[in-house]
DNA sequence: TATACATGCGCC
DNA sequence: AAAGGGCGCATGTATA
């Protein structure tokens, strides 16, 4: 069953439709939402929500106390059948861009709007409904697309409902913890006194007083006159030089990024009542991953500030981490059996040096990357050849990726997310050698994105596979449905691993639930395929401890 | 003064 | 050791 929500100049309407598309019953107006759609979450088990926009309409919902089961989110489902492969036939491919092909709109500041936004776009969530549902129907599998639908709309949700939870951030142990590294927080835009120390260290070993190491010019400009040979004045690049002047100024340099990055300005402006709350864009990237905006980086939160993400009392954060993710999806794609292999016992890349293809596992795991990265020199560039006799099929999988795109055209994830086409430089009979030279290097470019997109983006929908179905285990442990302050619910994900913020007593089942969705989504991407998701959990009191 | 771009670095 | 995919943000610098 669909229960569609469509908001118009009239107000809010609700449409029920079978499982056809044909309506049952509707539209009938809605004067109380959070009311209507917790009385039809109790009443009609499974039944899915149409909206436009899960960010426009769920956020309310859940101020109110009312938390859904599914959802379609039309507007993210458009941006998937508009480019997919598997619907390039369909009406909704071919129709001319509209309102649903827009990212959802800045939501209005306080006073007059200068136009509506509230609406949506065009013919209504009903017609971009029926649209999709016919483009989806119309493939040859249509339970393939159909679930990465049904997945992209959870993560919906699921970003919506972290972001209403937040994360437990402890503002004290930040605090302290950039007390202990900085110094304690000083007055206006003055730098803390550790950090100032260190700075001065730096002036006199350069013998130059005034230096500001923010600027990379001055400071390249420094190092030049000091006789130091660099390029640039990245860390990695300084880390090789013998000079008094370098270790001071990384250790400038890494103190400089924590205050600008994760400073007090940022627990100022991020956190709030002890909650961190991350504004999440699902499907935000090409390839299917999410993306952050504002909110302080949330899929950037550096290893070094996780400490101050601490359990409430009598909780627990479970934090679980899928292993060697993008790797395994690469084995899966290609049904490269060796590959399946050695990663049946636990560690993949262990896997790859007991199979004598490598001998050590670090070669394991730089080749593993340079193959997907489609990395040409380099220690990773001289191994590909030792991967691709030993796991031909999946070198073969990655290498094909790179020559569609090479030669223009698009790539499609497992469950049906196509790569944009890109923009073919072509060249003709007056070009110069050096035309013909920058638009093979320009192919070459394409051709290690379209590489790299189905393996990140068949991760992505994995990804979305777990969570989803993490989702759905977690709310069946029984605590009340809406009530995020009495049971184990997500507080965090990061591409490959999520953090469930739950009651001690819960933890150990958390655990079970993680591991057992990690299979479900394994076996919803692949099938029958024996390939193996194991997760890495700690059930710890703060992230700090993880890994 | 506002905006756009480059650099550097954090995450996967 | 620093090549190869995807991002966002703070800061400095250049330009309008």
């Amino acid at each position: 069953m669909h229960l569609l929500l469509s908001r118009g100049p009239a107000g809010v309407s609700l449409t029920e439709l079978d499982d056809s598309g044909a309506i049952v019953r509707g539209p009938d107006d809605v004067v109380d939402l959070a009311a209507e759609v917790a009385i039809r979450e109790r009443v009609s088990a499974g039944a899915r929500w149409v909206w436009d926009d899960t960010s426009r309409w769920y956020p309310g919902l859940l101020r109110a106390g009312v938390r859904v089961g599914r959802c379609i989110d039309l507007r993210l489902c458009r941006a998937i059948l508009r480019n997919s492969s598997l619907t390039a036939a369909s009406a909704l491919a071919r129709c001319a861009r509209d309102g649903w092909d827009e990212p959802t709109p800045e939501p209005r500041r306080g006073g007059a709007a200068l136009f509506e936004v509230d609406e949506e776009p065009d013919d209504g969530a009903m017609g971009e409904f029926v649209r999709q549902q016919a483009a989806v129907a119309a493939t040859a599998d249509p339970a393939r697309i159909g679930l990465l639908l049904a997945a992209e709309s959870a993560g919906a949700l699921i970003a919506a409902e972290m972001r209403f939870a937040g994360l437990p951030w402890r503002t004290d142990v930040h605090d302290a913890m950039l007390s202990d590294l900085l110094g304690p927080r000083p007055a206006g835009d003055h730098r803390p006194v550790k950090m100032q120390a260190v700075l001065e260290a730096v002036r006199a070993t350069l013998d130059m007083p005034t230096l500001n190491p923010d600027s990379p010019s001055e400071l390249l400009g420094a190092l030049g006159r000091a006789g130091l040979q660099v390029q640039s004045t990245r860390s990695w690049e300084l880390q090789s030089i013998d000079h008094p002047a370098i270790r001071p100024l990384l250790e400038y340099k890494k103190m400089a990024r924590l205050l600008s990055a994760n400073g007090w300005n940022w627990l100022d402006t991020n956190v709030a009542d002890g909650r961190f709350r991350p504004d999440y864009v699902p499907g935000g990237v090409v390839t299917g991953r999410w993306a952050s905006k504002g909110g302080g980086g949330a899929l950037q939160l550096p290893r070094q500030v996780r400490g101050a993400v601490v359990a409430d009392p009598g909780w627990k954060l479970v934090v679980a981490d899928a292993a060697q993710l993008e790797p395994r999806i690469l084995a899966a794609l290609s049904s490269d059996r060796g590959m399946v292999e050695a990663g049946s016992a636990g560690d993949l890349y262990a896997g790859i040096v007991a199979s004598g293809a490598v001998d050590t596992r670090a070669h394991a795991k730089v080749a593993m990357l340079g193959a997907m990265y489609g990395a040409t020199s380099g220690e990773s560039g001289r191994l590909l050849p030792r991967l691709a006799k030993a796991y031909p099929r999946a070198i073969a999988f990655v290498e094909e990726a790179a020559r569609a795109g090479e030669r223009g055209e698009i790539v499609t994830t497992r469950l049906g997310r196509s790569s944009p086409r890109g923009a073919s430089a072509g060249y003709d009979e007056t070009a110069t050698a050096a035309d013909v030279t920058r638009a093979r290097a320009q192919a070459r470019s394409w051709g290690r994105f379209t590489r790299n997109f189905v393996v990140q983006g068949t991760a992505a929908e994995w990804a979305l596979c777990w969570m989803a179905g993490l989702r759905g285990r977690l709310l069946g442990l029984g605590q009340a449905r809406g009530d995020f302050t009495s049971g184990a619910h997500l507080v965090f994900f990061l591409h490959d691993e999520v953090v469930v913020h739950c009651p001690d007593r819960l933890a150990e089942q958390v655990e079970h639930e993680v591991r057992a969705a990690a299979a479900d989504a394994g076996r919803l991407l692949f099938g029958a395929l024996p390939v193996e998701f194991p997760v890495t959990v700690a059930i710890v009191q703060d992230y700090g401890q993880a890994k």
